[in-house]
DNA sequence: TTGCTCCTCACGTCACGTGAGGTGGC
DNA sequence: TTGCTCCTCACGTCACGTGAGGTGGC
């Protein structure tokens, strides 16, 4: 039976010689040694318990559970657990990877400071509870309970008598607000505080003035588009919308 | 502008506080402090950040690179960077899940133990260059080149005159042995060594002399089980054939 | 002898986690 | 006052990687 040293298992398995030591002083690995220089040779059996050990360190398990599968014969059980693990984290990974692309993807597509016309439907808004509620914008610590897709559908209504109003995504029965489907004037922006935001609303409402459509309502519609905004570092990407 | 605590902060993103205290000590996030009592307070910028950190962190981003992507004004460009090294990832993985499922399901369906018999196509083996063999087995540090799925092609032979030769797959054209299609009576075992599997050879041979079915021929093939044995900790699974 | 590998031991590193000791806020 | 959080600092941990110093094999 022909042995491997250290360095030849490394370079089967294209690992290197310091993982394979660790394993050996981790005593999940014990290969034979010559008993004249110490140096350790491997046969055929610590060659395939190399290949389970990083097989299950692949698929998350760490080097006290390869310990405990040790005193079993067979390793098929600690395998099942990590393949159910393994399944798992990988549909993680996938939603993660669904996430990233949606960022990249919203931040290029999307339009900065240039007045766009847009068709929507119809869309109900509902007032946000006062609690959650703290000076013109939500109270994070109150809204814990809203994840992010949740901020997707939240808006800050400008109304007719010029308050401002917060509100999330609503239907027909529940709303306090409707903005009718048709034809609306837009424009995104980046934002690092409130007062670039007010500074941008009157900036629009003049520009739209300037090119002769004449808003049907004074309802303003302003909502922060999450996904290019989780592309900046120090800013948010403010949408505006107005019925014309 | 409502502002979160560090406990707020990791309870909304279900960390612990002890890694937002780290990106805060890497520098990664920066929010600012009550100058009274030392508090940090997380505004909705640091919030978003704080998001960007965990999505990198996530897609295998070191802190270091985070800290890099910090000099852009946004992100997408380590985004797309990590989305790619994801992608890679999540292939690996479902290749790694893929040979799990392949050592589980061959560990389980195995049958030890018992003479089956097994129809099989026609097969052609090739005799192993010398110098990968080393005392009737595989020199493993000159096979190093063969991976994996190569040692599942690996084959002994025993022949009518009693010796005993390593084969590989290998087709019409350049074959050593020939095993013509038809019923074969199996056995699988486990060995630990390879004097196990000369008694086990003896075993088969009388145990087939006892169900009065003899072999059409004294070619005798073993050859390791690769997946069942990769499920066992000391021990290899090998199967014998003879054609009947 | 040269250039290669092998060994041990100890310390470094990355991304946190933990635990002691003290303060702040309702 | 009680029970909660907050802070800092230092040390622990997991799975390795690195580097010094010395030996072995062709």
């Amino acid at each position: 039976m022909s042995t491997l040293s250290t360095g030849e298992l490394a370079a089967l398995f294209q690992i290197s010689k310091y993982k394979i030591r660790h394993y050996i002083d981790e005593g999940i690995l014990v290969p034979k040694r010559n008993s004249e220089n110490g140096y350790y040779f491997f046969e055929e059996v610590d060659i395939y318990r190399l290949y389970q050990i990083i097989l299950l360190r692949k698929m998350g398990c760490s080097i006290q559970e390869i310990k405990e599968s040790l005193f079993s014969e067979n390793v098929t059980i600690m395998l099942e657990q990590a393949e159910s693990r393994l399944s798992k984290q990988i549909k993680e990974l996938q939603e993660i990877q669904k996430n990233a692309k949606k960022i990249i993807y919203s931040q290029k597509k999307i339009i900065l400071n240039k007045m766009i016309f847009v068709e929507r439907e119809d869309r109900y808004y509902q007032k946000l509870p006062d609690q959650i509620i703290d000076e013109h914008s939500i109270n994070y610590s109150q809204a814990a309970k809203l994840d992010l897709p949740h901020l997707d559908e939240l808006v800050f209504i400008f109304s007719e008598d010029e308050s401002e109003i917060v509100c999330l995504k609503s239907n027909k029965e529940t709303s306090d607000f409707f903005f009718p489907a048709g034809k609306y004037a837009s424009k995104s922006f980046i934002a690092e505080n409130e007062a670039t935001i007010k500074n941008q609303i009157n900036i629009f409402l003049e520009e739209l003035a300037y090119t002769s459509k004449y808003p049907a309502s004074k309802n303003i519609i302003i909502y922060e588009n999450i996904y290019p905004s989780l592309a900046y570092r120090d800013a948010m990407v403010y949408s505006i919308e107005v019925k014309l």
